[in-house]
DNA sequence: ACAGTTTATGCTCTGTGCGCCATATTTGCG
DNA sequence: CGCAAATATGGCGCACAGAGCATAAACTGT
């Protein structure tokens, strides 16, 4: 699991395959993480717009986390700050 | 710059040290982005329920990406996936 | 083909993000 | 200290996210 997010249509297709991935359906994730079935729906679905709440209260339900770092990646320089 | 994200707080951190590494005002970094200085100052400021949509126009304008990954990390396995 | 499950979509209502403008507060520097 | 730049806050208005409920459409296995 390692997705790369630029877009908010990114977000929702991390997000589906994380689920798909746990076995979950999006009506157990939705009693998970709070966030309700028809919204995952829409979220997954690219609906831009999503909140960051709502995007994090997701996350933290599937055990992911969020990274921020440069653009400029691929080098062997990003070993530095790995740990 | 490799900023972990569990909340919209963190984010707002994140970005904040991005913009100033980077020698940018929230003014400039508004025209850069098209998101108001007023905008950035509240989500810089950890105000939860920022768009995703307005978090990104921050990321790009700033030349950055997020990654979504698993919370279980800093072991050696994950170097497999790196490129 | 059918039944059950999972996902998608439509509608209303409330909350709130963000644009926009003004202004207060803080910060940095001579 | 004092002034200018930078950042934070408040109000107003509009647009839209997400809850809640209903139901349709798409899958799944038998």
């Amino acid at each position: 699991m390692n997705y790369m997010a630029r877009r908010p249509k990114d977000v929702g297709h991390a997000l589906r395959e994380a689920r798909k991935q746990q076995g979950l359906t999006q009506t157990q994730l939705a009693s998970l993480s709070g966030v309700r079935q028809e919204t995952i729906s829409r979220v997954e679905n690219g609906i831009a717009g999503t909140k960051l709440v709502t995007f994090f209260a997701l996350l933290g339900a599937l055990d992911l986390e969020a990274t921020i770092r440069d653009r400029t990646r691929g080098s062997a320089a990003e070993f530095e700050d790995m740990f």
